[in-house]
DNA sequence: TTGTAGGCGTTATCAC
DNA sequence: GTGATAACGCCTACAA
């Protein structure tokens, strides 16, 4: 058994409750006796302990933490932005993931009782109206991360629509005209965003400018499809964009097994930034998203709503901007806010 | 105020600890009480309080994983691993993590106390002897990862030693006789461990075969110049084994721009099986480590002993051996266990 | 099989 | 400024 504050009263020769106060800080007690406190629970090695605090004073000092998954770049990423900002801030992180079963969410959201004061969240299941209702006390402050829009909770996204015509735009400013887009998968929101920003920014480009868009599932390969089924054509695009980075490299590859020289014949750009994109010749532009700030932003609108109390949150979410990243030849990156469009949520 | 077991117990007409006794399956109480309890349970949506559970039954059901940092490749995957043994256990994983500060790190350990029932640690500063006496009560179970050798701590690890000799069997057994290794950073542990490899093994290879050293960073930068420097020589080495995946690509690079073909000319091979390995051309030999699986067995491991109870584990370290990786031109790999040599340890 | 009551380690509310 | 003491929500002997 450890010390706990029984003990270092004793041997400080107060009360427990004087030594609560002197170790929680507060103002009403003497001095030398907080020192010596101090002292006495510093030489016991005392470490107050967490359950029995938190059952007292409901509060965990804790926030959980619950995603589809904990690996991964955008996971791995988003992970640390939410603990540099855990960290500033005294707050412990518990964390669950769920692995797309839907069950297993639930329970994780549900074993969050009493451990949290507050959750992270980023599940497609919230489409479910009543899915959160169910697992988790209404009373928990949360915030959703890359909730599709609409939710009647607070959440923080990337503005996929946002960049997706900061990069239309970029390509209709540096002369491209017949701009054609790799869609991603059907029931993906980020793929639907970044089609609808493609759509958009074309149609405000002007008439001359129409849409030409070629099925994607944002994986390498159906990029290499739809660059080989560009190269089938005798009337090519003069630039694609693909919605997201793998397929832009797939295309990429595609169209130089072709023969076709890029950016010269035809310009490839994506959205993402993965890290492989650094490595991949010729230079890839792309929309870059700090995923960690994304993480770091959620953390600081949860404790902001904690800190606020039960207040009535007006229900709104905060788009990320994505940046423009230009590599040259040597891969060093020319980064700027794709401020373009203003978003159409809020 | 969310619903308490006295809700509960209200609602179903029995007391308190019948429901606690429904709830825990023990098995002294009625069938149709049972039924009884857990049905209004569901329908109050009751889940039980944490803090409050832990506090009077000492377990809290959470793992405590402090590492140096929780995003990278490395601890994504060692996450992972953690993560997936976590849950078909039922654990939660409270995470932490320092990022090289040592207070911080003494602060993480301490507060977990009370919130944790076991601890995953992986820190290089478990090298100053009291240091885990100070921060962590010596009752609480404890697993180190990845940690120098001969701890009192229970450990898991890499098989660093036994991977590089393999590789450097491996192209002893191809016919290779002037075998040059670029080592990594001198403090560092597992640089260390993978020179003693390959010295071992070129020993155990016979006399014809000498050491030939070149220093590194464990960057693609120091191999790059460890590149140049055999570029410089008029008498080469046939194989050059960096010691981790980055410093074999910037040696590859600078061999490449020097005109000597790779494998033909000179052999490079690496150690990691970093993800950006499988893009290199020409493909790159490695040594695979399963970090996910490290991670696994190190949870595994702390929850093993803690079932146990204060057995007095025999002091070891349980070492993970790495997988010799040959890729052919398409990037596919064959993967086959270093088994080579056995580890120093145990 | 079930209920009563003590205790887990802290914090917070009172008196003093 | 300090010390009893009642919560906090749950578990678990011990009784009934």
């Amino acid at each position: 058994m450890s010390v706990t504050i029984k003990d270092v009263a004793k041997a400080a020769s107060v009360s427990v409750a004087t030594v609560s106060r002197a170790l929680n800080g507060h103002q009403n007690v003497a001095e030398a006796v907080r020192e010596r406190v101090l002292a006495v629970a510093a030489e016991l090695r005392y470490s107050p302990h967490h359950a029995a605090r938190s059952l007292s004073s409901r509060r965990t000092q804790t926030v959980g933490v619950v995603l589809p998954d904990i690996h991964g770049e955008f996971f791995s990423e988003l992970m640390r932005g939410i603990d540099q900002v855990a960290r500033t801030r005294g707050q412990h992180l518990l964390v669950s993931s769920y692995h797309g079963n839907p069950e297993e969410q639930g329970a994780a959201l549900r074993a969050m009782r009493g451990r949290v004061d507050g959750l992270l969240l980023m599940s497609p299941y919230v489409h479910d109206v009543d899915f959160l209702e169910r697992n988790v006390d209404a009373s928990l402050p949360m915030v959703l991360i890359n909730a599709a829009q609409g939710r009647p909770q607070l959440s923080v996204g990337i503005d996929n629509y946002g960049g997706a015509r900061a990069m239309v735009a970029h390509l209709v400013d540096a002369g491209y005209t017949r701009i054609a887009f790799i869609d991603g998968p059907e029931d993906n929101d980020d793929a639907r965003e970044r089609k609808r920003g493609y759509r958009d920014a074309l149609a405000a480009a002007g008439e001359t400018y129409t849409p030409w868009e070629l099925p994607g599932q944002f994986d390498e390969d159906s990029g290499h499809r739809a660059g080989q089924a560009l190269l089938a054509l005798e009337s090519r695009p003069d630039a694609v964009f693909a919605a997201n980075d793998m397929m832009a490299i797939g295309c990429l590859y595609a169209l130089g097994r072709g023969g076709v020289r890029t950016p010269a014949d035809i310009a490839v750009v994506g959205f993402d930034d993965i890290p492989l994109a650094r490595y991949v010749h010729p230079s890839l532009t792309t929309m870059r998203v700090d995923i960690a700030e994304l993480g770091a932003r959620a953390l600081k609108a949860l404790l902001e709503i904690e800190g606020a109390g039960e207040t009535e949150t007006a229900v709104h979410t905060a788009l990320l901007e994505p940046a423009l990243v230009i590599r040259d030849s040597s891969g060093t990156a020319t980064a700027s806010s794709s401020s373009g469009e203003p978003s159409n949520r809020s």
